[in-house]
RNA sequence: UCCUCGGUAGCUCAAUGGUGGAGCAAGCGGCUGUUAACCGCAAGGUUGCAGGUUCGAGUCCUGCCCGGGGAGCCA
């Protein structure tokens, strides 16, 4: 057995006890007889402190040739040092063992680098402070999903990787072979969270799902990971109720465990406090396009949000907005009509505040089973491969809502990301794949 | 797919059409509290690829490849 007894993030609990660390050498620097060795082990750095006083002369003479990122294990004893950087805790150096010499460059210095030359290197990329810090809130928010929904009465319901139809058409779907015929990467775990939702009441799925668009923008992957609730009845503002909790403690539980290392980010911390203050702001869609318009915007009613127009609108507020009801034409076949004005979806989007724009999109779905056959026809899809999501209708339909989160543009949003390709350990983009 | 900017040392970037430089990293040396430490020495080049214009091309032109930013696309 070699596995570490003490890590990094729980030094303050072994101060004046010696300690052994079993890590990688981020830094090294020398002011002669006083070296400076920072180690990192995965949940944090620290600086151990050589003297000769401290330990051999034989290891005190290597002590400054260790080349980054080489493999170490140090043993010393721990003080509180206000000079001590990353952890405020460093550790006098009693002893060292080198694992593994770095023999070749490390290609990734502590400087400047060209984005490309770093997703070029991801998988060392990673080892670095900032992006080990956003994967470590990246795992909490997904914890505090689960937890959230888990403690909340939904059943974990996993939604199939392989589809079997292309409902709009195949050009933003990845196809694959499937023995003798062709099946299709998710785009969406919706569908069968609806027959999940008349089985269990309240569900959710979570995981990857994939979009073959060609989108080169900074909220854009090809693969991301949604979260999509789904509960039998509730309506729009049942809905609205179960996101705006969940965004309220995604950001709750961050700023409780993370809030440092969000201040290491660059991420104004004051301003996420507010945000995740309820309620959220509501607005109808007619009301953002007359702000878009005041704000200078060439959009009339009927059109869409670009990023642009997500990215002005979110400026105006301080808290995360609902953008409800819009018409009925821009959104997908299966959003319920408002039953005051049929021109109008009862749908939501969620636009995170400072410019970050859509990470919720949901709402009722429609329950009628003449009025969805009317709509299939009207979006030109073939009934027959919807045939068992009608069924949901013919056999005991009720009102039904939920919502998909996308986690990435989450991630991006809390930590003050501009883009999220750096939310996901191996981001995977139009022209990227590798490593 | 379109628009736009770029590709020069391991990295980040300079270089009026006229001898390709600097900082950092790596190497050697110095420094007893460094904070992306600092100081000194030495080293580092097929200027993305292929063609063209020119007495002369990193620089101008054409094509291709790769990337950044943006747009469109986006249940």
């Amino acid at each position: 057995m070699i596995k570490p007894e003490v890590y990094i993030k729980d030094l303050e609990k072994f101060v004046d006890r010696e300690v052994t660390i079993y890590g990688w050498i981020y830094n090294i620097r020398s002011s002669g007889k006083v070296r400076f060795l920072l180690v990192r082990d995965g949940t944090g750095i620290v600086q151990c402190v050589a003297t000769p006083q401290s330990i051999s002369p034989g290891k005190f003479e290597g002590s400054d040739k260790i080349p980054q990122e080489s493999s170490i294990i140090v043993r010393g004893k721990v003080r509180k040092d206000s000079r001590a950087p990353y952890c405020g805790y460093e550790i006098e150096l009693t002893d060292y063992n080198v694992v593994s010499y770095v023999e070749r460059e490390y290609p990734i210095a502590l400087k400047e680098h060209g984005i490309d030359f770093l997703m070029n290197h991801r998988h060392l990329w990673i080892r670095s402070y900032q992006q080990s810090i956003i994967l470590r809130i990246r795992a909490t928010i997904v914890k505090s999903i689960r937890d959230f929904f888990d403690s909340n009465g939904f059943i974990l319901v996993d939604a199939p990787i392989f589809t079997p139809n292309a409902c709009e058409g195949t050009s933003t779907l990845f196809e694959t072979n499937y023995f003798d015929t062709k099946a299709y990467l998710t785009q969406s775990g919706q569908l069968y969270m609806e027959a999940a939702a008349m089985a269990l009441g309240k569900v959710y799925c979570f995981g990857p799902t994939f979009r073959a668009e060609k989108s080169k923008t900074r909220r854009h992957l090809t693969e991301f990971w949604m979260v999509e609730p789904e509960m039998a009845y509730y309506d729009l503002e049942d809905d609205m109720e179960v996101a705006e909790g969940l965004v309220s403690y995604i950001i709750e539980t961050v700023l409780l465990k993370h809030e440092n290392e969000l201040i290491v980010l660059g991420r104004n911390v004051d301003n996420l406090r507010k945000a995740s203050k309820r309620p959220f702001y509501r607005i109808k869609y007619a009301e953002a396009v007359e702000l878009l318009r005041k704000a200078g915007h060439d959009i009339k009613y009927g059109d869409d949000f670009g990023g642009d127009e997500e990215t002005t609108l979110t400026k105006q507020f301080d808290k995360p907005v609902f953008v409800t009801h819009y018409p009925i034409e821009i959104k997908a076949f299966y959003m319920k009509r408002d039953p005051n004005d049929p021109s109008l979806a009862l749908n939501m989007d969620l636009l995170a505040p400072e410019g970050y724009g859509e990470i919720i999109g949901g709402g009722q779905r429609e329950d009628n089973l003449q009025i969805l056959l009317e709509s299939i026809k009207k979006h030109n899809l073939p009934q027959n491969v919807f045939e068992w999501y009608l069924d949901l209708r013919r056999y005991g339909s009720v009102p039904h809502s939920g919502f998909g989160l996308g986690v990435e543009r989450t991630i991006a949003y809390i930590c003050g990301l501009h883009h999220v390709r750096e939310t996901i350990p191996f981001p995977r983009l139009m022209d990227r794949l590798n490593p």
